[in-house]
DNA sequence: TGCTCTGCTGTAAACGTTTCCGGGAGTCTG
DNA sequence: CAGACTCCCGGAAACGTTTACAGCAGAGCA
């Protein structure tokens, strides 16, 4: 009864003891048989016949207590549904991949609380580091990012003097590329969908809408701008909302969810895009491809974010000490069907017919 | 020099000795209060006094080793971009949060290497269980899933008498509900949209198809059929393909994102759908709604399969020896416009305008 | 043959936590 | 006032692994 007590563990799985038991070796040379680390020709055999025999698998807790380390890196971001957060996350997955370790994604739903116990339960050793990607940050929440067990690197803005690893973008400029785009095409009805002005995207870009207007000399209409969140569904609603009472020629969408909400509430309101309104929506998700007509985007960058932040934070892993580093990504427009009246997009050749050369989503 | 080393970590946080050395008592008594179980009032004020002083948190991986559990559950899927896997994914998010455990997400990329790798270390202990929807089962990949050092669900097809808790649908039915549809409505040169043969879906989806095809006596013409993989890439550039050879009157597609495609492979080749071509998908996730016209889709009850899988998870985490379990979620067809003469959609009130009764996909 | 050097091996300590158990102080009851 | 009972505390043993250290056998060399 005491043997076994020792030899296997609580759940009668076979532990390191087991093995070096059968094998009739310590446990010292167990493990370091298992570890492929020294032991002799011999010892090397009856260690792995053992642990074949009572199919041992290592115990990664107890491993993780001895060496510090998981092996694990997780990313939260607000919501897995958007696919910008998709990107980011490919990119994040093989550069953390090529380092050896494994990528968990957590979804914080947007939930601030969420977020922050998230960081105060996981980052607790479960895992070597993670990447935040929080769209809104108060006092608490930073403070939780600053003093991290683990070391943390945030994509998105960040106050200017916090101490943690940072890669953004300049999503203002980028609002200011759309505006720019839309009034050399002759628009000057320019509408808004934007996400809530609580969160730190929600504020850049409203902030980037306004002076880029400015710039151009353009007053700026309340009724053209309207606000969702940044899904689907709010950002279809908040178009129509828009609609009802305003004429736009152009439409700037804060992300690719709102725009292809709007561009389905421009269509269902007869609208042909872009003839009559010209959409530009933004993070130049595959999203932005999906549509018809293709959407113009302005890309942020996310995999290019993505995959800083992940040297970044493989960086800081290795060396602690390092001072807080801050990245920008430059952000730049992609040009597509929908905010052209003549079209980048070719129909890929299918039949004979003389492919059309507009589009005929409103035929 | 020995005491600090027996009072703070390796890397300098302080630990439970740190607190119970500054507090005056000893680390049992720490460790009581930490967890809220037991404590005079006085020693509960010098515990939390000199953990909240050191800035004490507690490391989470030897809490586990000694508890035996992580509270965290693991979801392994395919294709993090797929929606059908975000949404499973919410559902089960919400049954694990009620239970007060975190969701972790593992994206294999279809790399049937990769995801037996994943059992292979992330089950290593580090989750108390976890969900995993593999496309591909090869025997070396059951044989990890049966011997799991931790409790496993599987969400999709597996061998009948595989000893695993299972949560299945059925999707060859499903792919006849959408076959009698659209037979019913008048159509016969129905083709069909496939993601690879050798992945268990695309087997079951293209053995339905065809005895659905037979069981309405319409003899299929193999123009009508065509591969690509279950992305909206590949389903556009298969339907491509299939438009260019032949002259379907209606598509079925075996999930939603290849339907993206095929419809704008469709709209792209100036076909009319639904006048034209009908179209219906597969899975009814939110993408289906968000094209225009909205899709006609096939349900998987994919959010009910993630709420019974995790329903699965967490009672046999509760209960290891429970006898494997095997549920069905049946399937259900979604019609909306992109599949009817006289469309269903109806456009959301914009304008004073007269809403038109009849919706203007094809006006 | 005697010495050093090399290469394995086993013992035991560590990683940071929870928890069993025995002891001591205080309170209530008879 | 004695005894039983309650409550709180500290020591120490776990959880399963890696690894520093020391011992020991054998090989090579003088």
């Amino acid at each position: 009864m005491g043997r076994k007590r020792l030899q296997e563990s609580a759940d009668g799985r076979p532990t390191v003891h087991t093995v070096a038991a059968r094998a009739g070796v310590s446990i010292a040379s167990a493990s370091r048989v298992l570890n492929g680390v020294g032991g002799s020709p011999e010892t090397i055999r009856k260690v792995r016949e053992a642990a074949a025999e009572v199919g041992y698998v290592p115990n990664a807790i107890a491993r993780s207590l001895q060496s510090q380390r998981t092996g694990l890196v997780a990313l939260a971001v607000e919501d897995i549904g958007n696919p910008v957060y998709v990107e980011m996350m490919r990119a994040i997955e093989s550069v953390v991949a090529a380092s050896g370790r494994q990528l968990l994604v957590h979804a914080t739903g947007g939930r601030i609380d969420n977020e922050t116990a998230l960081l105060r339960r996981l980052a607790h050793r479960y895992v070597d580091g993670m990447i935040v990607s929080p769209i809104r940050v108060t006092d608490d929440h930073l403070a939780a990012l600053v003093d991290s067990p683990v070391p943390v690197v945030v994509v998105g803005q960040l106050p200017a003097d916090a101490p943690v690893d940072n890669v953004r973008t300049d999503s203002r400029t980028g609002v200011g590329l759309a505006v720019d785009h839309l009034v050399a095409a002759g628009r000057r009805r320019i509408g808004f969908v934007n996400g809530p002005l609580d969160t730190v995207p929600g504020a850049a870009r409203d902030a980037g809408f306004r002076s880029a207007l400015a710039r151009h000399g353009i007053a700026l209409d309340e009724r053209l701008v309207e606000i969702g969140d940044f899904r689907y569904a709010a950002g279809r609603a908040a178009a129509e909302r828009l609609l009802a009472r305003a004429e736009p020629d152009a439409l700037v969408c804060a992300n690719d969810l709102i725009a292809v909400g709007a561009l389905h509430a421009l269509l269902a309101a007869g609208r042909r895009v872009p003839d009559e309104v010209a959409l530009v929506g933004m993070d130049d998700t595959e999203l932005a491809q999906m549509t018809f007509p293709q959407l113009s985007s302005v890309s942020l960058g996310s995999a290019e974010r993505g995959r800083r932040a992940a040297e970044l934070l493989l960086q800081r892993i290795a060396d602690a000490s390092l001072p807080p580093r801050r990245e920008q990504v430059a952000p730049s427009l992609a040009v597509r069907a929908s905010s052209t009246t003549t079209p980048l997009f070719v129909p890929a050749p299918a039949e004979p017919a003389p492919a059309p050369r507009t589009p005929e989503v409103t035929a």
